[in-house]
RNA sequence: GCUCCCGUAGUCUAGUCCGGUCAAGGAUUCGGCGCCUUCGACGCCGUAACGCGGGUUCGAAUCCCGCCGGGAGCACCA
């Protein structure tokens, strides 16, 4: 055996590989498809292709934005690696009055996940299934090893931190069975009695001991109503679900690691061998400060504009902005498993999307916060301009572009340059006047060549046919200005390089012909 | 504080399991040059990293020990 190995590992790797290939199997040929750029994924522990059962449990409190895009890309990706299946379950337990479950999120969910290429190949809700809970913790309760405590929270609390025991702790497998049955027959109140796991008091790790695996809540729950009262918590839910609903593998995000040790405990104390479990580190965008409460109150509020408001980072919000679902996963997963929490500038995504559509996108002409000059012995023959669609790309066209002799320019680019001479991109040189540019009024500047200098060279839009637009910034703030002439035949959902600026989209519910042009700003 | 996890350039990542092919590769950012009259793209060039200290070894990013730093969890939320 060490033999082979050793030989193995003499030869080369190129040569490896080729002989693993003559040797056949469906592994050799293909020994892994790493994405593009970096972020390594390891092979699942015992997974067989065709086999692989993933699931993806989101809390139904909001649209899913570019933090869930790990959850998301991970599961797909092993997905379509393994050839297996991705069932959706809702993890809709009861939650709290901080945390409510909406009925709105379900179905808001599902386009996010069919957008982003994930159709689920099942569905499934929590709430559906609680009644499959109660055997199951009267299975732990019969193994000896739950009990139901009727102290206060706060009690329990201290005596788990101190490491002590309470009274019920040691109650006979007959009165916790009693008691038990008191809970799931309305004898107790929400709070007052809960089912809780039998650990080591003395775990180092206090978040451990006892924790409870059923409680009371009498909350309204949107789908179920007040129907059940005895609700499982999302540990002991899984601990369940993830055998019966035959889950080989679970991917999740490291903060719930301490839930592994919670499954594998109760599995390991019913004789079950269950799925093993993945965890990658929190991903956040540098310049998205993603709260989802926040989101939530701002979108409700009318605040925010709908969950497509640049502001919530939503997947909705990004194609919104034209950047791609493709480079957005292309993004997450050159990230790979890393169980380092990892904050990276958007600039990386923008860079990713930058690849997919500078090459089909065409350049336009506009000017924010406009002021009108009019040029004094403008060159009568230039009253228009024959403009490539892209400096490198003649396939993309041409477009005529109406010149002077009037102009909007953009303020910014006005102001310090008194009595400078300018050249107004692919037209001609101006001298600006020696005022500095006021608030208001016009500015009067004089023609002095045509000839291509190397001096700013500044954006303009001929005040003839200009065609107004709105710009949707990030921060959800807009930006009204003037488009070049061609703009008149923009297209719903097309994404245009306004030059200088950056890229933006054209909005989906734009009319045509409407004033104004209606675009989303999405990177630079 | 307790538990677990993680430390490779400005940022992200490959390499760590199984020490040599790593005087550390890629992506992005930044700087320079060229070219294209643009945000930018492309080409070429450049800056820049194994957290620190010991140890093992002919040889350490990789193994061991100790520090330091960062993160997550510590709910009758999910």
């Amino acid at each position: 055996m060490s033999e082979v190995v050793a030989e193995v590992r003499s030869l080369p790797g190129p040569e490896r590989v080729d002989r693993l290939a003559s040797l056949g199997g469906p592994e050799a040929t293909r020994p892994k498809e790493a994405p593009s750029t970096g972020g390594e994924f390891p092979e699942l522990e015992g997974a067989e292709r065709g086999k692989v059962v993933l699931r993806l449990a989101p809390f139904p409190s909001g649209a899913l934005h570019i933090g869930h895009g790990r959850m998301i890309f991970i599961n797909q990706y092993y997905r379509e690696r393994y050839g297996g299946k991705i069932l959706l379950v809702f993890d809709d337990t009861v939650g709290s009055e901080e945390k409510r479950v909406e009925t709105e999120f379900f179905g808001l969910i599902e386009e996010d996940l069919r957008s982003a290429g994930l159709t689920p190949d099942a569905v499934y809700y929590k709430s559906d299934r609680i009644p499959l809970f109660y055997p199951w913790a009267r299975r732990v309760i019969d193994a000896g090893a739950a009990y139901v405590c009727t102290c206060p929270a706060e009690t329990l609390r201290a005596n788990r931190a101190a490491g002590v025991a309470c009274g019920h702790r040691s109650q006979t497998h007959d009165a916790t069975v009693s008691e038990w049955e008191k809970m799931l027959g309305n004898g107790y109140g929400p709070g007052e009695a809960v089912l809780r796991l039998k650990t080591d008091l003395q775990d180092p790790d206090p978040a451990f001991r006892d924790r409870v695996l059923m409680r009371i809540s009498d909350l309204d729950h949107p789908r179920v109503g007040t129907k059940y009262r005895v609700w499982p918590m999302l540990e002991f839910s899984w601990a369940v679900d993830d055998i019966e609903l035959g889950v080989t593998h679970v991917l999740r995000g490291k903060d719930l690691v301490i839930e592994d040790r919670m499954q594998r405990y109760i599995w390991d104390l019913l004789g079950i061998r269950g799925p093993p479990f993945g965890h990658w580190g929190i991903l956040r965008v540098r310049e998205a400060k993603v709260s989802k409460s926040k989101s939530y109150r701002e979108v409700k509020s009318g605040e925010y504009d709908g969950w497509a408001d640049p502001r919530t980072w939503s997947f909705r919000s990004l194609e919104r902005r034209g950047i791609s679902m493709d480079a957005t996963r292309a993004f997450v997963l050159s990230f790979g498993m890393s169980l380092s929490d990892i904050e990276v500038p958007a600039e990386t995504l923008y860079a990713e999307n930058r690849k997919r559509i500078d090459a089909t996108t065409v350049r336009r002409a506009f000017v924010a916060d406009p002021v009108r000059v009019d040029v004094d012995e403008y060159p009568a023959d230039l009253g228009s301009v024959r403009l490539a669609n892209h400096p490198d790309l003649p396939a993309l066209g041409d477009r005529d572009a109406p010149a002077g002799p009037s102009f909007y320019l953009a303020r910014r680019d006005l102001v310090g340059r008194a009595g400078a001479e300018v050249r107004l991109k692919d037209l001609i040189n101006i001298h600006l006047p020696d005022e500095p540019v006021g608030l208001a009024g016009e500015v009067r500047a004089r023609f002095t060549s045509r000839e291509n200098k190397r001096i700013p060279r500044l954006q303009w839009v001929g005040t003839e046919g200009a065609y107004p637009v709105d710009v949707l910034g990030v921060e959800g703030e807009h930006t009204r200005g003037w488009g070049e002439a061609a703009l008149a035949a923009a297209q719903p959902g097309q994404i245009l390089q306004f030059e200088r600026v950056g890229f933006v989209r054209v909005e989906s519910d734009w009319v045509p012909g409407s004033n104004p042009l209606r675009v989303v700003y999405g990177h630079p």
